[in-house]
DNA sequence: GCGGCCCGATCAATCGATCGATAGACCAGA
DNA sequence: TCTGGTCTATCGATCGATTGATCGGGCCGC
């Protein structure tokens, strides 16, 4: 087993941490294959036992991050009829994630264009997946009346830039922990799409 | 004078403008010097005419859209007082700017922290500036009453991450036009700070 | 023939990636 | 218990290509 190196870290998960960092601070043409190694504690020879392309990485680590959050989406909507729960739980799970890891979720909104057209596509399709959970939300809430607003596509897009930005500003430092910030966001979500207030707790 | 350059377009702006189209498509670290000469039918030395260096040519170009922004900010509210006019007007002002110009607009959001220290300085100081005038407005609408929210500065940055995300997916061609957007946008800020609804034109 | 534009050629540095080699863990057969 | 072989993890050295930037000189309207 490998399971050495300092801080008992294997080393292919030193390498998937570093590239996260990396990435979302310097971005990915910013971030050299040196850089890389040296944040991995690793010579940038041994990191291609790791990966096979600095692409290949950043898309490895794209898809994860995406596809996990589409799996938990999934889960957490299974069995919901109302559009009102399900955009709650769509905000709740979406604000959580992004303020939990910040620097995943930066690499997966910002570096999308550094992907070859292959690795692209794989992306860009879950993430479709996973909008479209909001977009039928969106549209069954509209339709049953509970949510009003004249333009449904840019009300969309405009709930998920908001809960997208989380991610640019959040630290864990801050005054509001994760699950505050969560509830206040699922709040405003309900005020943007015209949806009677959550009852206060 | 300088006005050579197929379709009569000065070399100086050429290369302007060429330098928002590619930092905004492929990121500063992606565009390389020759791209950038090429792009702008010129060969990479000439490009040194008018660019004293690749990052100063961002910095230009990040410090001079901010600023404009904070100009025409400063003009559009000059003498106002009531903070929901202010508000819409900001909303409207930002909005219809990011779906002029969502190139500019994308590099100033995303190439921050591909400048220098110096640069960063002087950026992150305009945008302070003008950021600061959305958090008056709201500050000024929640003591008077007419917003509503209990959590005022994380709402300020959902509702400055809303109308920034205009940059990352309009496009002139859409179904919505800039001003029927902004309009959009701005019935959207007020239900988000809690504001009475704008009268129907 | 002077000055603003412009370029081909080229610089040192760095890029992503590959090479051959070494050290150690583990296992099979004697 | 020793031995030979295989596998994984790691490295220093180096590959060709590309990077941002520079230099010396050519062209052209004045």
């Amino acid at each position: 087993m490998a399971v050495t190196g300092p801080g008992g870290t294997p080393a292919r998960e030193r390498v998937h941490r570093a590239a996260v960092r990396l990435f979302a601070t310097k971005g990915f043409h910013g971030t050299g294959i040196r850089d890389l190694a040296k944040a991995a504690n690793l010579s940038s020879a041994s990191l291609y036992h790791y990966m096979p392309t600095k692409e290949r990485l950043l898309a490895d680590i794209m898809r994860s991050s995406l596809q996990s959050l589409l799996d938990a989406a999934l889960a957490e909507l299974d069995g919901l009829d109302d559009p009102v729960e399900r955009l709650d739980r769509l905000v709740v799970l979406h604000v959580t994630r992004h303020a939990r890891e910040p620097m995943r979720t930066r690499v997966v909104d910002n570096e999308v264009d550094a992907l070859t057209p292959a690795s692209r596509r794989d992306v860009v399709g879950i993430r479709d997946a996973y909008e479209k959970l909001w977009s039928d939300a969106l549209d069954d809430g509209l339709r049953s009346g509970v949510f009003t607003t004249t333009r449904p596509a840019t009300t969309r897009l405009a709930l998920l830039d908001m809960c997208n930005g989380v991610a640019r500003w959040f630290s864990p430092g801050g005054e509001l922990g994760r699950n505050d910030l969560a509830e206040h966001y699922a709040d405003l979500a309900r005020r943007l799409v015209g949806a009677p207030p959550r009852p206060p707790r």
